[in-house]
DNA sequence: GTTTCATATGAATATGAATTCATATTCATC
DNA sequence: GATGAATATGAATTCATATTCATATGAAAC
């Protein structure tokens, strides 16, 4: 956690430090970030970094943290709060949607909890043991499915909970590859959706 | 590519090189391998590496490309040559199959490829700007599955091959986190082609 | 207007590798 | 077994950063 210094600052330099630090971080992986840049474009001095932080690690944290929290609030304010109106399908519709709309409103946020998850020991490290946190968010929901009698029944819910994650990552890749893709066009998230429900539906 | 002194080398002390070039890059993404571990594990000094190779990244390449033919191997030949007696979807579960048997046989390699995949520049500068040889493997197969008439039409392709793409490297992520999976378990990969013959096969 | 305290600074230092290089050793050839 | 070319060696160097530290600044307190 950033110490007391860092509170403190006013608000609009705090800012300028954590958009320094997410432009670093979203270009680059942890250990390859550099303080220096950071530090650099933010307009403070290195010795003021090590004023406001422990390490590079303790601001990294603290940046996880945040985006943690943003995004959670992104899928809780529509989802959650729907979900005995829905059906699973259209919660699990809920769900790829939000994190589309997160993407498109955030992103550089995206590759930095991308390049997170795959340096597992630094994963370990912020999140303990803890089950990748998406793939425990999808088992729930798959168990809410089951209980509707939504989904085939042959599945194997843990499974598929971390086949729906990933997929889940592929949308996020699509839409990382800038440019490339209009984020304005839903037939990524259609189709994928269509494979989905197909895919797992329970057969009459 | 390495140095001619690295092939005149003892076939002995190459393979000792090269398991200890596995060693570090299944556990490290090559910025974080370390040459020093690399020698010192293979049972040479310093100088001798650069002896055998250019820098740390003409060893990776090589590694890589080593890498690349074995699996290329692996799934030619068992999978291309049965192209026109298989149905589309045999031949997707041969190609998983393969996917899961090299797997078992080579559990050190599979890291390798997938820190890879994760390092986009590095990945760049190896196969310069190629499209994702596994997202092109799954599109080359999609269209056959199609001309074949066993694929829903709504679907485009392109985004289908991605997505395939992203679920073989689930299953691979599955099989990675050792000792949890039993890997004379075919359920996950059952589990996986179940989901995505139903998700892909055209409705009648 | 002097003292005190918190904060800011960037040059100096520490660190952890990659890479080089001067020297030692091996090996084939005569 | 003498010779030189190829190969082996690991200590020294370089390099890119993270981190520390002694000093400066400035604002509030008296």
């Amino acid at each position: 956690m950033p110490k007391d210094t860092f509170f403190n600052l006013p608000e609009e330099k705090r800012k300028r430090i954590i958009e320094a630090a997410i432009d670093e971080f979203a270009t680059h992986p942890f250990h390859q970030a550099r303080v220096t840049v950071i530090a650099e474009q933010a307009g403070i001095a290195m010795g003021s970094f090590y004023q406001y932080f422990e390490d590079k690690k303790d601001l990294y944290k603290y940046l996880i943290q945040l985006i943690a929290e943003k995004k959670l609030s992104y899928i809780n304010s529509d989802m959650v709060k729907n979900k005995d109106k829905y059906d699973f399908f259209r919660l699990l519709r809920e769900v790829y949607l939000s994190g589309f709309r997160f993407a498109k409103e955030n992103p550089r946020l995206l590759p930095i909890g991308l390049m997170l998850l795959n340096d597992k020991e630094l994963y370990r490290e912020i999140y303990g043991e803890h089950e990748d946190l998406s793939v425990g968010f999808f088992l729930q929901l798959l168990e809410y499915g089951k209980a509707q009698g939504a989904i085939d029944p042959a599945f194997d819910l843990k499974i598929m909970a971390k086949v729906l994650a990933g997929m889940n990552f592929s949308l996020i890749d699509f839409i990382i590859e800038d440019g490339k893709i209009d984020l304005d066009d839903m037939e990524i998230i259609n189709q994928m959706l269509y494979f989905i429900e197909n895919g797992l539906r329970k057969k009459k």
